[in-house]
Formats: structure tokens, sequence, C-alpha cells
DNA sequence: CTCGATCCCTGGACGC
DNA sequence: TGCGTCCAGGGATCGA
């Protein structure tokens, strides 16, 4: 499952396979989870794909100005254009010869220069593919938190305890933080000995900066080990990760806590499955609603 | 505004 | 063997 890690792997590998590359021609199989598919055939061909990065979760193709074709201003031709691309949940961006079998679910095919092709594969469809251009784009961009690698501890501290709503909930908000998904969040919290109910508000400032602390040091990690393959992630050259290989909470439900040996829980939080030890991860305090709990 | 629930989609695991 | 059921989860949407 595609989050930061994992997206910066793949966005890494493509930005050496095809940074520099022109798109010839664009196919389409199923569109529904492209904004606008026939902008893709109609803008993306004749444009040079600039660089590749990654913004959150999305990876930013960035494409030159037309240079063949009629340019037309008010569709970004003549200006700073990408295409965004989300792996969503089974989502697969990769290079591969024209003349390669096409593996199922494959949904978009970019022809390019140089014989190869960039093909997406996306069996759930989860993922999300548009063509932005000048306003648009800046206006899509904005819309998303702070990169958790660079947010300052200012600003995180008031992203996190500025707010009511669990921990977890935040961590995985996009517009809280942009990138970090159900992996990284229990892992982290793991790490920064933090219960994933627990309230951003109620966090002190100390847990607060440990979480980033150990936020980012897991982030990196992890793109070091190339990401996490838990069933199906493979990068841009087709090759799995390393990093599930140290996960201490994600997947561990039973299995003992690599600090105390007790076993690992799973609870639904904030709609996801988290994972977390409940001895070095204490449950806040039961909240006071009215009716009579059964501790009083 | 804030937050939780629901739904989308398919493959894989599991039970009978 | 084969069928049905459940589950995984990022994010859009809706309602409280």
């Amino acid at each position: 499952m595609p989050e930061l890690p994992e997206v910066e792997t793949v966005a890494r590998g493509l930005q050496k396979a095809v940074a520099g590359r022109r798109i010839l021609s664009v196919r389409l199989g199923k569109t529904d989870f492209i904004d606008d598919p026939s902008a893709l055939e109609q803008r993306l061909p004749g444009r040079q794909i600039e660089r590749v990065e990654r913004y959150g979760k999305f990876m930013l193709l960035r494409l030159s100005a037309r240079k063949n074709g009629v340019a037309d201003s008010e569709n970004g031709d003549t200006q700073a254009a990408s295409l965004l691309v989300h792996l969503g949940m089974t989502g697969m961006l990769a290079l591969c010869p024209a003349a390669q079998p096409c593996a199922k679910h494959t949904h978009v095919w970019f022809q390019l220069d140089d014989g190869r092709e960039l093909r997406y594969t996306d069996p759930r469809r989860f993922g999300r593919m548009a063509y932005l251009a000048g306003a648009r784009l800046a206006e899509e961009l904005t819309q998303f938190g702070a990169d958790p690698l660079l947010v300052s501890e200012e600003e995180f501290l008031s992203r996190i305890r500025s707010r009511h709503a669990h921990v977890k909930a935040l961590l995985l908000d996009q517009s809280v933080l942009r990138g970090v998904g159900n992996i990284y969040a229990d892992e982290s919290l793991w790490r920064a000995r933090i219960h994933p109910a627990r309230r951003g508000a109620d966090l002190s400032k100390k847990q607060t900066q440990l979480l980033r602390r150990v936020l980012q040091d897991v982030l990196r990690k992890a793109i070091l080990a190339r990401g996490s393959s838990i069933s199906d992630f493979l990068d841009a050259e087709g090759e799995p990760g390393e990093y599930q290989r140290r996960h201490r909470a994600y997947g561990r439900e039973g299995k003992s806590c690599y600090r105390c040996g007790t076993p690992i829980r799973r609870v639904i939080v904030a709609g996801r499955s988290s994972h977390f030890c409940p001895k070095c991860q204490r449950a806040p305090r039961l909240r006071l609603t009215g009716k009579r709990g059964r501790n009083g």
C-alpha cells in the first residue's frame, strides 16, 4: 500500500528512467479513476516529462509546454502543467518495452519517444489520475497539509495539539500531514508509545515532539529500505521494498511487542485497523459522557 | 467547523 | 473443487 516512502521510491525510480522523455500518445482502458480522461488524450502528446516529484502520496510528472500542435493557453499548453498520479491501494506505474504483454488491470499506456511505454496498472482502481495546469494545479496542491519530513516542530505541534480528533485520525488526515498512511501511522505511534485513540489536544508537548521525531525517522528509514511490500507493492523497476521486515506494530496482532513482550492488539480507530502494544501505549482515560461507565 | 460512518473496488484468505 | 463471505484501506461524500 503506497504511502510516502513507497511513492518516494517509485518517483525516484521514474525520475531516473523517464525524465527528459517525450510522450507520443496516450491510450486509455477503464477511466473511472481519471478526473478528465479526454484531457489526458488531448493535452499530453508532444510534451516532455521534465521531472518526477512526490507530493504527499501523489506523484507529479512535471510536463514541458507543448512543442508541436497548436498551443491552447486556456488548457495550460503554454504553462506549467503536471500529471498527478495517486496509486491508491494497488496502483503501479512502471516502464516496460512496448512489445511486452500487458499485465491484467492495465488502464493507461503512455507511449514514449524511446520505444518504451509507461503503464499504469491498478486492480482496485482506488488510485487517481489528473491532468492539471496553472491555477488549477496550484489550487489542488494547497489543500494538503505539511510534508512530514519537512514540517517544523512548531508547525507540527500546532497541527496536532489544536485538534480534538484521535491522533491516529490526525496522522492519516492528508490536510494535516501529506503522505502518512496506516502503516507509518501505527509504526510511529508504537515508537512514540502513544495510543492511537489519544486525542491530539491531550498529548503533552514532549509526546508530540517525540512523535514528530520518530515519524520522521521511520519515514527516512523506510525510504532507505525502498518502502514496505505488504501484499503487492512493487517500485518502478518491479522490485519489492524491504521495510516490512522492520515493522514493530503494523500487521503484528497477537505477536509479542519488541519492547515488553505483551501481545500486540488491533482495534479500529478512525475507521482503520490500528495495531498497538496495550502496555507501552496506554489507552486514554474514558471521557465523561453523561452515562455511567463501568469504570465509574 | 469538526468528526465519524459509509461506500467504492478487487483479490486473497478462509470456512464449509 | 468450488462457492460464498469477509476483509484490506485512501479518500470522497454525507449527515450529525
